[in-house]
DNA sequence: TTTGAATATGTCAAAAGTGACATAGGTCAA
DNA sequence: TTGACCTATGTCACTTTTGACATATTCAAA
């Protein structure tokens, strides 16, 4: 998967792996969570398969930077991938619903410390959410076109998506927190 | 994490792997998913970590089985990690949001059929959580005391938050739909 | 001037997850 | 009685993920 959202954003232009971590930070990790350490081997390991090529980049003022390019090879792995429609579930990975399931054998005031901390996280997170500005994502030089446009029709339907999620978040804690505090 | 599903369900008494493989599909893979080849394997570290003890079940008339028991090491793991609040949100991963996010670079009606797929089979998955009742986790056997019924009171609020989820996702496949379909 | 934060890139061992392959008995209906 | 399906348990090679450790530069503030 990861490999998929690296080829996704080197199809728009080439980038350095701490460019794609940070636009991952700033949008996908929202639906697909990734340490540095990961991509930088990915990359690594993408270059091996021919899916992509790079380029050391020696700018004065700044460290020494590998530039990845998207290779035809590349790109039609991820055109097959994204033609290759999903017919199942996406698989949910959900700590804090196991920690809920299981909180019966749990403390009373624990577990609602617990869920007010989660509480504020997702409020904090919404909050980002909503000032965020899925045009950011774009390098500043490059000028709005009708196929940027389209392109982030997309990327802000999965952010609104997100907002959803942490508003859906908030008020199952908030219910949760009511019900278990009324024994 | 997969360890605590299986020490949490183990707590409430001795269960074999297809015992446990079934108890999950019925609840906890709806935010936990696993295959049975990991619960296998799973099970075999922990008792060999000694968080769990086995004996092999012969009945006549049923295959055998090998039934898995905590420890009070097992039961003391489990605790530990109950008492120690999670302070971070839960990482997510959801493929069908990473192909949303790229999905300007794809054929619109082939978007659309697979957010249909999409809606179908969340309109599935909500039609199960809506006819599931959490006893059903419960052996017969069992009676209700106010222990087990505090224990569904959570199985129950992860119930509600899998129908609210499977409904936002709805929802939002809807808008996303329409959107796409109107250019 | 030094300290800390941000930029930038990596390694690595260990754990977790994937999904195909394999086996075998029981039940039930066509 | 044959085939399909469910129960029940596993192996295994491979990929992915985790999270700690490591390093070096730049820039701004204290």
């Amino acid at each position: 998967m990861l490999k998929y959202i690296l080829l996704g954003f080197l199809n728009y232009y080439p980038m350095t792996g701490y460019d794609l971590k940070t636009r991952m930070e700033d949008s996908t990790a929202h639906f697909w969570h990734a340490y540095h350490s990961q991509i930088y081997t990915a990359l690594r390991k993408m270059e091996e398969d021919g899916l992509l090529s790079s380029e050391m980049l020696d700018e004065e003022g700044s460290p020494t930077k590998r530039e990845y390019t998207i290779t035809d090879v590349g790109r039609a792995k991820l055109k097959a991938w994204l033609d290759k429609s999903m017919m199942e579930l996406p698989r949910v990975k959900n700590e804090m619903m196991v920690r809920a399931f299981f909180s019966g054998q749990r403390d009373k005031e624990h577990v609602i410390d617990e869920l007010r901390a989660q509480r504020q996280l997702h409020l904090q997170k919404l909050a980002i959410y909503e000032g965020y500005e899925m045009a950011h994502l774009l390098p500043p030089e490059i000028p709005m076109t009708p196929e940027i446009e389209h392109e982030m029709f997309f990327w802000n339907r999965t952010l609104d998506f997100g907002k959803r999620y942490e508003r859906l978040c908030i008020d199952w804690l908030d219910e949760t927190i009511t019900a278990v505090e009324s024994h």
